[in-house]
DNA sequence: ACGACCTTAACGGTGCGTTAAAGTTT
DNA sequence: CAAACTTTAACGCACCGTTAAGGTCG
Protein backbone atom coordinates (compact mmCIF):
# COMPACT_ATOMS: atom_id res chain seq x y z
CA UNK A 1 0.00 0.00 0.00
CA UNK A 2 1.81 3.11 -1.22
CA UNK A 3 -0.39 5.66 1.13
CA UNK A 4 2.67 7.58 2.36
CA UNK A 5 2.60 10.10 4.78
CA UNK A 6 2.51 13.11 2.63
CA UNK A 7 -0.44 14.01 -0.04
CA UNK A 8 0.53 12.85 -3.00
CA UNK A 9 -0.47 14.20 -6.60
CA UNK A 10 -3.22 11.84 -7.16
CA UNK A 11 -3.32 9.95 -9.64
CA UNK A 12 -5.45 8.27 -12.15
CA UNK A 13 -5.58 4.77 -13.60
CA UNK A 14 -5.46 4.42 -17.16
CA UNK A 15 -9.34 4.07 -17.78
CA UNK A 16 -9.83 6.89 -15.48
CA UNK A 17 -7.98 8.93 -17.31
CA UNK A 18 -8.85 8.19 -21.01
CA UNK A 19 -12.31 8.84 -19.86
CA UNK A 20 -11.52 12.30 -18.31
CA UNK A 21 -9.66 12.94 -21.69
CA UNK A 22 -12.40 11.59 -24.10
CA UNK A 23 -9.85 9.10 -25.30
CA UNK A 24 -9.82 5.07 -25.22
CA UNK A 25 -7.05 3.54 -23.04
CA UNK A 26 -5.95 1.48 -25.95
CA UNK A 27 -5.70 4.76 -27.68
CA UNK A 28 -3.37 5.34 -24.25
CA UNK A 29 -1.80 2.64 -24.51
CA UNK A 30 -0.73 3.11 -27.76
CA UNK A 31 0.46 6.63 -27.26
CA UNK A 32 3.00 5.18 -24.89
CA UNK A 33 4.03 2.61 -26.80
CA UNK A 34 4.90 4.72 -29.60
CA UNK A 35 6.23 7.04 -27.18
CA UNK A 36 4.49 9.89 -27.94
CA UNK A 37 2.97 10.26 -24.42
CA UNK A 38 3.69 8.69 -21.79
CA UNK A 39 1.80 7.88 -18.07
CA UNK A 40 3.67 9.80 -15.43
CA UNK A 41 4.22 6.56 -13.48
CA UNK A 42 4.14 2.70 -14.10
CA UNK A 43 4.23 0.42 -11.61
CA UNK A 44 7.10 -1.50 -11.48
CA UNK A 45 5.51 -4.33 -10.26
CA UNK A 46 1.79 -4.86 -11.93
CA UNK A 47 3.16 -2.38 -14.87
CA UNK A 48 -0.11 -0.30 -14.36
CA UNK A 49 0.35 3.01 -16.16
CA UNK A 50 -0.62 6.16 -13.98
CA UNK A 51 -1.52 9.46 -14.98
CA UNK A 52 -2.04 12.94 -13.38
CA UNK A 53 -4.13 15.45 -14.26
CA UNK A 54 -1.50 18.41 -15.30
CA UNK A 55 -0.62 15.66 -18.08
CA UNK A 56 -4.61 16.35 -19.77
CA UNK A 57 -3.28 19.99 -21.36
CA UNK A 58 0.31 17.68 -22.82
CA UNK A 59 -2.59 15.14 -24.35
CA UNK A 60 -4.70 18.13 -26.11
CA UNK A 61 -1.89 19.29 -27.36
CA UNK A 62 -1.14 16.00 -29.33
CA UNK A 63 -5.17 15.83 -30.13
CA UNK A 64 -5.16 18.74 -31.22
CA UNK A 65 -2.39 19.02 -33.55
CA UNK A 66 -3.59 14.87 -34.36
CA UNK A 67 -7.09 16.99 -35.27
CA UNK A 68 -5.27 19.38 -37.91
CA UNK A 69 -4.22 16.11 -39.65
CA UNK A 70 -0.40 15.61 -38.30
CA UNK A 71 0.92 12.35 -38.53
CA UNK A 72 1.64 10.88 -35.10
CA UNK A 73 4.82 10.43 -35.60
CA UNK A 74 5.14 13.96 -36.42
CA UNK A 75 3.53 15.22 -33.82
CA UNK A 76 6.22 13.33 -31.62
CA UNK A 77 8.65 15.77 -33.44
CA UNK A 78 6.37 18.87 -33.09
CA UNK A 79 6.37 18.17 -29.01
CA UNK A 80 9.74 17.22 -27.54
CA UNK A 81 12.86 18.54 -27.18
CA UNK A 82 14.45 21.69 -28.25
CA UNK A 83 13.71 23.54 -31.08
CA UNK A 84 10.28 22.15 -30.90
CA UNK A 85 8.51 25.54 -32.17
CA UNK A 86 10.38 25.89 -35.01
CA UNK A 87 10.16 21.97 -36.27
CA UNK A 88 6.31 22.13 -35.05
CA UNK A 89 5.81 25.73 -38.24
CA UNK A 90 8.31 23.50 -40.58
CA UNK A 91 5.98 20.56 -40.06
CA UNK A 92 3.02 22.51 -39.87
CA UNK A 93 4.05 24.10 -43.35
CA UNK A 94 4.88 20.34 -44.98
CA UNK A 95 1.15 19.37 -44.05
CA UNK A 96 0.35 22.39 -45.57
CA UNK A 97 1.31 21.53 -49.07
CA UNK A 98 0.22 18.09 -48.69
CA UNK A 99 -3.15 19.09 -47.93
CA UNK A 100 -2.73 21.58 -50.71
CA UNK A 101 -1.89 18.56 -53.29
CA UNK A 102 -4.72 16.48 -51.93
CA UNK A 103 -7.35 19.03 -51.79
CA UNK A 104 -6.27 19.88 -55.84
CA UNK A 105 -6.39 15.85 -55.98
CA UNK A 106 -9.75 15.36 -54.49
CA UNK A 107 -10.80 18.11 -57.18
CA UNK A 108 -9.49 16.80 -60.12
CA UNK A 109 -10.55 12.74 -59.36
CA UNK A 110 -13.86 14.05 -58.70
CA UNK A 111 -14.07 15.85 -61.90
CA UNK A 112 -12.91 12.67 -63.08
CA UNK A 113 -15.71 10.21 -61.36
CA UNK A 114 -18.57 12.64 -62.33
CA UNK A 115 -16.88 11.98 -66.19
CA UNK A 116 -16.98 8.35 -65.31
CA UNK A 117 -20.77 8.56 -64.04
CA UNK A 118 -21.73 10.33 -67.35
CA UNK A 119 -20.05 7.28 -69.61
CA UNK A 120 -21.45 4.57 -68.02
CA UNK A 121 -25.39 6.20 -68.70
CA UNK A 122 -24.20 6.01 -72.07
CA UNK A 123 -24.92 3.13 -74.29
CA UNK A 124 -21.60 2.18 -75.16
CA UNK A 125 -19.05 2.82 -72.51
CA UNK A 126 -15.62 4.47 -73.15
CA UNK A 127 -12.43 2.23 -73.36
CA UNK A 128 -10.47 2.04 -70.54
CA UNK A 129 -7.16 3.92 -70.70
CA UNK A 130 -3.98 3.20 -68.10
CA UNK A 131 -0.77 5.24 -68.28
CA UNK A 132 2.31 3.76 -67.07
CA UNK A 133 6.06 4.40 -67.80
CA UNK A 134 8.26 2.61 -70.78
CA UNK A 135 12.09 2.43 -70.79
CA UNK A 136 13.50 3.21 -73.91
CA UNK A 137 13.92 0.94 -76.72
CA UNK A 138 16.18 0.32 -79.55
CA UNK A 139 14.36 -0.29 -82.68
CA UNK A 140 14.93 -0.55 -86.49
CA UNK A 141 12.55 1.64 -88.60
CA UNK A 142 12.09 2.87 -91.99
CA UNK A 143 9.86 6.52 -91.85
CA UNK A 144 7.69 7.56 -94.64
CA UNK A 145 4.60 9.10 -95.84
CA UNK A 146 1.77 6.93 -96.96
CA UNK A 147 -1.76 7.11 -98.22
CA UNK A 148 -3.72 5.68 -95.82
CA UNK A 149 -3.49 3.75 -92.52
CA UNK A 150 -2.93 0.26 -93.29
CA UNK A 151 0.02 1.13 -96.00
CA UNK A 152 1.80 0.90 -93.08
CA UNK A 153 1.57 -2.33 -92.26
CA UNK A 154 3.15 -3.44 -95.40
CA UNK A 155 6.19 -1.48 -95.04
CA UNK A 156 6.63 -3.25 -91.02
CA UNK A 157 6.60 -6.51 -92.92
CA UNK A 158 8.99 -5.43 -95.25
CA UNK A 159 11.06 -4.15 -92.14
CA UNK A 160 10.87 -7.50 -90.92
CA UNK A 161 11.73 -8.99 -94.03
CA UNK A 162 15.02 -7.46 -94.37
CA UNK A 163 16.12 -8.11 -90.75
CA UNK A 164 18.25 -11.11 -89.58
CA UNK A 165 15.63 -13.04 -87.79
CA UNK A 166 18.12 -13.57 -84.68
CA UNK A 167 17.72 -9.86 -83.99
CA UNK A 168 13.94 -8.86 -84.00
CA UNK A 169 12.43 -8.50 -80.52
CA UNK A 170 9.03 -8.66 -79.47
CA UNK A 171 7.22 -5.78 -80.00
CA UNK A 172 6.75 -4.33 -83.19
CA UNK A 173 4.24 -1.39 -84.28
CA UNK A 174 4.29 2.12 -85.69
CA UNK A 175 4.97 5.48 -85.11
CA UNK A 176 2.49 8.34 -86.43
CA UNK A 177 4.46 11.63 -86.83
CA UNK A 178 1.66 13.17 -88.38
CA UNK A 179 -1.88 12.13 -89.04
CA UNK A 180 -6.02 12.54 -88.59
CA UNK A 181 -6.30 16.43 -88.64
CA UNK A 182 -3.00 16.37 -91.28
CA UNK A 183 -4.29 16.20 -95.35
CA UNK A 184 -0.75 14.22 -95.03
CA UNK A 185 0.20 10.79 -93.13
CA UNK A 186 3.42 10.22 -92.04
CA UNK A 187 4.87 7.21 -90.41
CA UNK A 188 7.42 5.19 -89.21
CA UNK A 189 6.86 1.36 -88.79
CA UNK A 190 9.13 -0.05 -86.14
CA UNK A 191 10.58 -3.37 -84.46
CA UNK A 192 12.92 -3.79 -81.30
CA UNK A 193 15.88 -5.09 -81.85
CA UNK A 194 18.55 -7.23 -79.67
CA UNK A 195 22.44 -6.70 -79.93
CA UNK A 196 24.15 -6.07 -83.27
CA UNK A 197 21.69 -5.34 -86.12
CA UNK A 198 23.64 -4.88 -89.42
CA UNK A 199 23.47 -1.00 -90.03
CA UNK A 200 21.59 -0.89 -93.63
CA UNK A 201 20.13 2.04 -96.08
CA UNK A 202 17.06 0.26 -95.64
CA UNK A 203 16.11 1.27 -92.22
CA UNK A 204 17.54 3.56 -89.70
CA UNK A 205 18.53 2.25 -86.45
CA UNK A 206 17.29 4.58 -83.17
CA UNK A 207 15.94 4.72 -79.59
CA UNK A 208 12.37 5.02 -79.06
CA UNK A 209 12.68 7.40 -75.74
CA UNK A 210 11.97 6.21 -72.64
CA UNK A 211 8.15 8.08 -72.02
CA UNK A 212 5.06 8.15 -69.69
CA UNK A 213 2.39 6.68 -72.24
CA UNK A 214 -1.04 7.23 -71.82
CA UNK A 215 -2.59 3.81 -73.31
CA UNK A 216 -5.60 2.03 -74.59
CA UNK A 217 -6.31 -1.56 -76.21
CA UNK A 218 -8.60 -2.29 -79.36
CA UNK A 219 -9.12 -4.44 -82.33
CA UNK A 220 -7.15 -4.17 -84.86
CA UNK A 221 -9.86 -2.59 -86.81
CA UNK A 222 -10.50 0.95 -88.01
CA UNK A 223 -13.60 1.51 -85.85
CA UNK A 224 -12.05 -0.14 -82.89
CA UNK A 225 -8.95 2.17 -83.20
CA UNK A 226 -11.18 5.64 -83.80
CA UNK A 227 -12.63 5.00 -80.70
CA UNK A 228 -9.52 4.28 -78.42
CA UNK A 229 -7.88 6.75 -79.97
CA UNK A 230 -10.72 9.15 -78.95
CA UNK A 231 -10.78 7.96 -75.34
CA UNK A 232 -6.68 8.51 -75.11
CA UNK A 233 -7.15 11.77 -76.62
CA UNK A 234 -10.38 13.10 -73.96
CA UNK A 235 -8.74 11.39 -71.16
CA UNK A 236 -5.47 13.83 -71.64
CA UNK A 237 -7.46 16.58 -72.04
CA UNK A 238 -9.78 15.70 -68.89
CA UNK A 239 -6.49 15.30 -66.52
CA UNK A 240 -4.23 18.49 -68.45
CA UNK A 241 -1.85 15.85 -69.85
CA UNK A 242 -0.29 17.40 -72.97
CA UNK A 243 0.93 15.68 -76.14
CA UNK A 244 4.96 14.85 -75.98
CA UNK A 245 6.01 13.19 -78.61
CA UNK A 246 4.77 10.98 -82.09
CA UNK A 247 1.86 8.18 -81.09
CA UNK A 248 2.60 4.98 -81.23
CA UNK A 249 1.06 2.03 -82.19
CA UNK A 250 1.62 -1.84 -80.71
CA UNK A 251 0.82 -4.62 -83.05
CA UNK A 252 0.04 -7.27 -79.99
CA UNK A 253 -1.38 -10.93 -81.30
CA UNK A 254 -5.30 -9.78 -82.41
CA UNK A 255 -4.79 -6.49 -80.57
CA UNK A 256 -3.71 -3.12 -80.77
CA UNK A 257 -2.44 -1.06 -78.03
CA UNK A 258 -2.81 2.80 -79.31
CA UNK A 259 0.23 4.97 -76.83
CA UNK A 260 0.37 8.54 -76.04
CA UNK A 261 2.83 10.35 -74.94
CA UNK A 262 2.51 12.78 -72.80
CA UNK A 263 4.01 15.52 -69.86
CA UNK A 264 2.31 16.86 -67.17
CA UNK A 265 1.13 20.33 -67.36
CA UNK B 1 7.31 -30.34 -72.37
CA UNK B 2 3.63 -28.62 -73.42
CA UNK B 3 4.53 -28.01 -77.26
CA UNK B 4 1.63 -30.00 -78.34
CA UNK B 5 0.00 -30.07 -81.74
CA UNK B 6 -1.44 -27.29 -82.96
CA UNK B 7 -0.78 -23.41 -82.25
CA UNK B 8 -1.31 -22.67 -78.76
CA UNK B 9 -2.43 -19.53 -77.53
CA UNK B 10 0.70 -17.00 -76.62
CA UNK B 11 1.72 -17.36 -73.19
CA UNK B 12 3.25 -14.58 -71.07
CA UNK B 13 5.07 -15.32 -67.81
CA UNK B 14 4.55 -12.76 -65.27
CA UNK B 15 7.32 -11.00 -65.69
CA UNK B 16 6.99 -10.30 -69.43
CA UNK B 17 3.32 -9.70 -69.16
CA UNK B 18 3.94 -6.96 -65.69
CA UNK B 19 6.27 -5.22 -68.28
CA UNK B 20 3.76 -5.55 -71.09
CA UNK B 21 0.72 -4.15 -68.53
CA UNK B 22 3.38 -1.65 -66.62
CA UNK B 23 2.73 -3.18 -63.36
CA UNK B 24 5.05 -5.02 -61.03
CA UNK B 25 5.37 -8.90 -61.13
CA UNK B 26 4.49 -8.46 -57.19
CA UNK B 27 1.24 -6.26 -58.10
CA UNK B 28 -0.07 -8.98 -60.43
CA UNK B 29 1.01 -12.18 -57.79
CA UNK B 30 -1.60 -9.96 -55.18
CA UNK B 31 -4.15 -9.61 -57.59
CA UNK B 32 -4.01 -13.37 -57.91
CA UNK B 33 -3.92 -13.90 -54.22
CA UNK B 34 -6.91 -11.39 -53.47
CA UNK B 35 -8.91 -12.50 -56.59
CA UNK B 36 -9.04 -9.54 -58.20
CA UNK B 37 -7.14 -10.30 -61.41
CA UNK B 38 -5.60 -13.93 -62.06
CA UNK B 39 -3.51 -15.77 -64.73
CA UNK B 40 -5.39 -17.13 -67.44
CA UNK B 41 -3.54 -20.56 -66.46
CA UNK B 42 -1.07 -21.97 -63.60
CA UNK B 43 1.50 -24.68 -64.39
CA UNK B 44 0.30 -27.11 -61.38
CA UNK B 45 3.47 -27.99 -61.46
CA UNK B 46 5.65 -25.09 -60.91
CA UNK B 47 3.17 -22.77 -59.94
CA UNK B 48 4.49 -20.40 -62.80
CA UNK B 49 1.43 -17.93 -63.73
CA UNK B 50 0.72 -17.33 -66.99
CA UNK B 51 -0.92 -14.62 -68.65
CA UNK B 52 -2.39 -13.86 -72.17
CA UNK B 53 -2.70 -10.74 -74.31
CA UNK B 54 -6.23 -10.31 -74.31
CA UNK B 55 -5.91 -10.06 -70.17
CA UNK B 56 -4.43 -6.51 -70.99
CA UNK B 57 -7.45 -4.99 -71.79
CA UNK B 58 -9.18 -6.76 -68.50
CA UNK B 59 -6.53 -5.84 -66.43
CA UNK B 60 -6.19 -1.89 -67.94
CA UNK B 61 -10.22 -1.94 -66.66
CA UNK B 62 -9.03 -2.55 -63.07
CA UNK B 63 -6.26 0.20 -63.27
CA UNK B 64 -8.41 2.58 -64.94
CA UNK B 65 -11.36 1.75 -62.12
CA UNK B 66 -8.08 1.91 -58.98
CA UNK B 67 -6.90 5.47 -61.01
CA UNK B 68 -10.77 7.04 -60.15
CA UNK B 69 -9.77 5.77 -56.65
CA UNK B 70 -12.08 2.93 -56.25
CA UNK B 71 -10.33 0.00 -53.37
CA UNK B 72 -9.57 -3.10 -54.66
CA UNK B 73 -11.83 -4.25 -53.08
CA UNK B 74 -14.44 -2.56 -54.86
CA UNK B 75 -13.08 -2.75 -57.92
CA UNK B 76 -13.41 -6.80 -57.76
CA UNK B 77 -17.41 -6.02 -56.94
CA UNK B 78 -17.26 -3.97 -60.11
CA UNK B 79 -16.39 -6.16 -62.96
CA UNK B 80 -17.08 -9.65 -62.02
CA UNK B 81 -21.07 -11.43 -62.27
CA UNK B 82 -23.51 -10.42 -62.96
CA UNK B 83 -25.14 -6.92 -62.96
CA UNK B 84 -21.42 -5.59 -62.71
CA UNK B 85 -22.84 -2.73 -64.47
CA UNK B 86 -25.47 -2.14 -61.93
CA UNK B 87 -23.06 -2.06 -59.41
CA UNK B 88 -20.32 0.03 -60.94
CA UNK B 89 -22.31 2.62 -60.55
CA UNK B 90 -23.42 2.15 -57.52
CA UNK B 91 -19.87 2.49 -56.56
CA UNK B 92 -18.94 4.67 -58.82
CA UNK B 93 -21.41 6.93 -57.27
CA UNK B 94 -20.56 6.21 -53.33
CA UNK B 95 -16.75 6.94 -54.37
CA UNK B 96 -18.11 10.52 -55.01
CA UNK B 97 -20.20 11.24 -52.59
CA UNK B 98 -16.68 9.96 -50.36
CA UNK B 99 -14.82 11.86 -52.30
CA UNK B 100 -17.13 15.40 -52.16
CA UNK B 101 -16.68 14.76 -48.38
CA UNK B 102 -12.74 14.32 -48.41
CA UNK B 103 -12.71 17.17 -50.42
CA UNK B 104 -14.52 18.91 -48.22
CA UNK B 105 -12.44 17.23 -45.36
CA UNK B 106 -9.49 18.93 -47.41
CA UNK B 107 -10.98 22.21 -47.79
CA UNK B 108 -11.50 22.83 -43.70
CA UNK B 109 -8.42 21.07 -42.50
CA UNK B 110 -6.24 23.53 -45.29
CA UNK B 111 -8.48 26.68 -43.56
CA UNK B 112 -7.58 25.20 -39.57
CA UNK B 113 -3.77 24.84 -40.51
CA UNK B 114 -3.43 28.42 -42.39
CA UNK B 115 -4.96 29.78 -38.57
CA UNK B 116 -1.94 27.65 -36.83
CA UNK B 117 0.39 28.84 -38.82
CA UNK B 118 -0.92 32.20 -37.76
CA UNK B 119 -0.93 31.37 -34.55
CA UNK B 120 2.10 30.28 -34.19
CA UNK B 121 3.36 33.41 -35.24
CA UNK B 122 1.94 35.00 -32.85
CA UNK B 123 3.83 35.80 -28.93
CA UNK B 124 1.77 33.65 -27.55
CA UNK B 125 0.46 30.80 -28.71
CA UNK B 126 -3.16 29.80 -28.28
CA UNK B 127 -4.35 27.04 -26.06
CA UNK B 128 -4.92 23.85 -27.36
CA UNK B 129 -8.60 22.91 -27.89
CA UNK B 130 -9.91 19.31 -28.33
CA UNK B 131 -13.24 17.80 -29.11
CA UNK B 132 -14.69 15.32 -26.90
CA UNK B 133 -18.14 13.21 -25.99
CA UNK B 134 -19.61 13.02 -22.20
CA UNK B 135 -21.98 10.81 -21.45
CA UNK B 136 -24.87 11.61 -19.11
CA UNK B 137 -24.02 12.42 -15.62
CA UNK B 138 -26.00 12.34 -12.11
CA UNK B 139 -25.25 15.59 -10.38
CA UNK B 140 -26.38 17.74 -7.46
CA UNK B 141 -26.78 21.55 -8.33
CA UNK B 142 -27.77 24.52 -6.58
CA UNK B 143 -28.57 27.14 -9.32
CA UNK B 144 -28.48 31.09 -8.76
CA UNK B 145 -27.66 34.42 -10.07
CA UNK B 146 -24.01 35.49 -8.43
CA UNK B 147 -22.20 39.15 -8.41
CA UNK B 148 -18.75 37.80 -9.90
CA UNK B 149 -17.43 34.25 -10.97
CA UNK B 150 -15.89 33.45 -8.22
CA UNK B 151 -18.89 33.55 -6.15
CA UNK B 152 -20.29 30.10 -7.55
CA UNK B 153 -17.28 28.80 -5.53
CA UNK B 154 -18.65 29.30 -2.49
CA UNK B 155 -21.95 27.79 -3.36
CA UNK B 156 -20.16 25.18 -4.51
CA UNK B 157 -18.30 24.44 -1.40
CA UNK B 158 -21.79 25.06 0.48
CA UNK B 159 -23.28 22.09 -2.18
CA UNK B 160 -20.42 19.45 -1.17
CA UNK B 161 -20.87 20.05 2.35
CA UNK B 162 -24.77 19.69 2.15
CA UNK B 163 -24.15 15.96 0.64
CA UNK B 164 -23.44 12.94 2.47
CA UNK B 165 -20.04 12.15 1.76
CA UNK B 166 -20.68 8.88 0.19
CA UNK B 167 -22.45 10.13 -2.32
CA UNK B 168 -20.39 12.52 -3.85
CA UNK B 169 -18.63 11.70 -7.49
CA UNK B 170 -14.96 12.31 -8.88
CA UNK B 171 -16.31 15.76 -10.53
CA UNK B 172 -17.72 19.21 -9.42
CA UNK B 173 -18.06 22.89 -11.33
CA UNK B 174 -20.22 25.09 -12.37
CA UNK B 175 -22.77 25.46 -15.62
CA UNK B 176 -22.83 28.82 -17.23
CA UNK B 177 -26.66 29.64 -17.79
CA UNK B 178 -25.88 33.65 -18.33
CA UNK B 179 -22.28 35.13 -18.16
CA UNK B 180 -19.96 37.69 -19.85
CA UNK B 181 -22.03 39.86 -22.54
CA UNK B 182 -25.33 39.41 -20.10
CA UNK B 183 -25.50 41.89 -17.47
CA UNK B 184 -26.52 39.50 -15.10
CA UNK B 185 -24.41 36.27 -14.51
CA UNK B 186 -26.41 32.98 -13.53
CA UNK B 187 -24.56 29.79 -12.43
CA UNK B 188 -24.84 26.52 -12.00
CA UNK B 189 -22.98 25.04 -9.05
CA UNK B 190 -22.52 21.06 -9.36
CA UNK B 191 -20.90 17.63 -7.93
CA UNK B 192 -21.44 14.59 -9.66
CA UNK B 193 -23.10 11.57 -7.00
CA UNK B 194 -23.52 8.32 -7.17
CA UNK B 195 -26.16 6.15 -6.12
CA UNK B 196 -29.44 7.14 -3.93
CA UNK B 197 -29.14 10.89 -2.63
CA UNK B 198 -31.51 11.94 -0.27
CA UNK B 199 -33.17 14.58 -1.75
CA UNK B 200 -34.02 18.19 -0.36
CA UNK B 201 -34.38 21.81 -0.58
CA UNK B 202 -31.22 22.67 -0.76
CA UNK B 203 -30.24 21.58 -4.06
CA UNK B 204 -31.60 19.91 -7.59
CA UNK B 205 -30.88 16.14 -8.25
CA UNK B 206 -30.57 16.09 -12.02
CA UNK B 207 -28.84 14.66 -15.24
CA UNK B 208 -26.14 16.97 -16.88
CA UNK B 209 -27.18 15.37 -20.56
CA UNK B 210 -24.88 13.61 -22.39
CA UNK B 211 -22.89 16.35 -24.96
CA UNK B 212 -20.37 16.55 -27.64
CA UNK B 213 -17.88 19.19 -26.02
CA UNK B 214 -14.91 22.08 -26.81
CA UNK B 215 -12.75 22.04 -24.24
CA UNK B 216 -9.59 23.56 -22.92
CA UNK B 217 -7.73 23.39 -19.77
CA UNK B 218 -6.53 26.23 -18.08
CA UNK B 219 -5.19 27.31 -14.65
CA UNK B 220 -7.85 28.44 -11.96
CA UNK B 221 -7.26 32.32 -12.38
CA UNK B 222 -9.48 35.35 -14.56
CA UNK B 223 -6.37 35.62 -17.04
CA UNK B 224 -5.80 31.97 -18.25
CA UNK B 225 -9.73 31.33 -17.60
CA UNK B 226 -10.66 34.39 -20.39
CA UNK B 227 -7.78 33.32 -22.41
CA UNK B 228 -9.00 29.76 -22.50
CA UNK B 229 -12.62 30.79 -23.58
CA UNK B 230 -11.72 33.29 -25.96
CA UNK B 231 -9.70 30.08 -27.75
CA UNK B 232 -12.84 27.82 -27.63
CA UNK B 233 -15.13 30.14 -28.76
CA UNK B 234 -12.52 31.07 -32.27
CA UNK B 235 -12.22 27.33 -31.96
CA UNK B 236 -16.04 26.35 -32.48
CA UNK B 237 -15.93 29.66 -34.78
CA UNK B 238 -13.95 28.20 -37.45
CA UNK B 239 -15.45 24.74 -37.44
CA UNK B 240 -18.60 25.73 -38.32
CA UNK B 241 -19.86 24.67 -35.25
CA UNK B 242 -22.88 26.20 -32.85
CA UNK B 243 -22.83 26.38 -28.90
CA UNK B 244 -25.55 23.94 -27.45
CA UNK B 245 -26.40 24.53 -23.92
CA UNK B 246 -24.46 26.15 -20.55
CA UNK B 247 -20.81 26.19 -20.50
CA UNK B 248 -19.49 24.14 -18.69
CA UNK B 249 -16.42 24.62 -15.95
CA UNK B 250 -14.63 21.53 -13.89
CA UNK B 251 -12.78 22.19 -11.53
CA UNK B 252 -9.84 19.98 -11.21
CA UNK B 253 -6.83 19.74 -8.91
CA UNK B 254 -5.06 22.65 -10.05
CA UNK B 255 -6.71 23.06 -12.97
CA UNK B 256 -9.92 24.09 -14.80
CA UNK B 257 -11.17 22.54 -17.87
CA UNK B 258 -13.63 24.25 -19.77
CA UNK B 259 -16.29 23.05 -21.66
CA UNK B 260 -18.64 24.05 -24.43
CA UNK B 261 -21.61 21.68 -25.24
CA UNK B 262 -21.64 21.77 -29.67
CA UNK B 263 -23.68 20.88 -31.93
CA UNK B 264 -22.55 20.57 -35.80
CA UNK B 265 -24.08 22.72 -37.82
C1' DA C 1 26.20 -24.19 -66.20
C1' DC C 2 25.12 -19.48 -65.32
C1' DG C 3 22.08 -15.71 -65.15
C1' DA C 4 17.63 -14.24 -65.41
C1' DC C 5 13.37 -15.55 -63.96
C1' DC C 6 9.95 -17.76 -61.03
C1' DT C 7 7.90 -19.45 -56.37
C1' DT C 8 6.17 -18.70 -51.36
C1' DA C 9 6.75 -16.29 -46.99
C1' DA C 10 7.07 -12.45 -44.10
C1' DC C 11 7.83 -7.68 -42.56
C1' DG C 12 6.69 -2.70 -42.99
C1' DG C 13 3.74 1.53 -42.74
C1' DT C 14 -0.85 4.29 -40.32
C1' DG C 15 -3.67 4.43 -36.12
C1' DC C 16 -5.69 2.41 -33.57
C1' DG C 17 -10.38 -1.21 -32.79
C1' DT C 18 -11.13 -5.55 -31.30
C1' DT C 19 -10.99 -9.86 -29.22
C1' DA C 20 -8.44 -13.07 -25.98
C1' DA C 21 -6.25 -14.88 -21.96
C1' DA C 22 -4.72 -13.86 -17.55
C1' DG C 23 -3.54 -11.02 -13.45
C1' DT C 24 -5.23 -6.80 -9.96
C1' DT C 25 -8.06 -3.91 -7.37
C1' DT C 26 -12.27 -2.77 -4.79
C1' DC D 1 -16.09 -13.61 -3.79
C1' DA D 2 -17.47 -11.25 -7.91
C1' DA D 3 -17.26 -7.23 -10.79
C1' DA D 4 -14.60 -4.05 -12.85
C1' DC D 5 -10.28 -2.99 -14.04
C1' DT D 6 -5.61 -3.81 -15.68
C1' DT D 7 -1.76 -6.22 -18.36
C1' DT D 8 0.51 -8.15 -22.87
C1' DA D 9 -0.18 -10.25 -27.32
C1' DA D 10 -2.10 -10.66 -31.64
C1' DC D 11 -4.94 -9.93 -35.74
C1' DG D 12 -7.23 -6.67 -38.93
C1' DC D 13 -7.51 -2.91 -42.38
C1' DA D 14 -5.28 -1.12 -47.84
C1' DC D 15 -1.89 -1.82 -51.11
C1' DC D 16 1.54 -3.32 -52.32
C1' DG D 17 7.44 -2.53 -51.88
C1' DT D 18 11.01 -5.04 -50.36
C1' DT D 19 14.10 -8.36 -48.98
C1' DA D 20 15.12 -13.51 -48.41
C1' DA D 21 15.62 -18.24 -49.40
C1' DG D 22 15.16 -21.47 -52.80
C1' DG D 23 13.38 -23.84 -57.48
C1' DT D 24 13.10 -23.14 -63.05
C1' DC D 25 14.05 -21.73 -67.71
C1' DG D 26 16.96 -20.63 -71.82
Amino acid sequence: MAAGGKQVEARYRIGQFAKLAGVTAKTLRFYDEIGLFRPSVIDPLTRYRFYQLEQLQELASVLALKDLGLSLTNIRRAIGGVAASERRYALLSELKTATERSLRRAAGSLELINAALEDLRGIRPTVPVVLKHQAAVSVASVRTTVASYVEIETIGRDLRAALPSTAVGDRCGALWHRCEPSPVLEGEAFISVTGRVPARQLYDLKQLPAATLACAYCLPDDVSAASAYHAVDNWITMRGYRLAGPKREIYLDRMLEIQFPVLPG
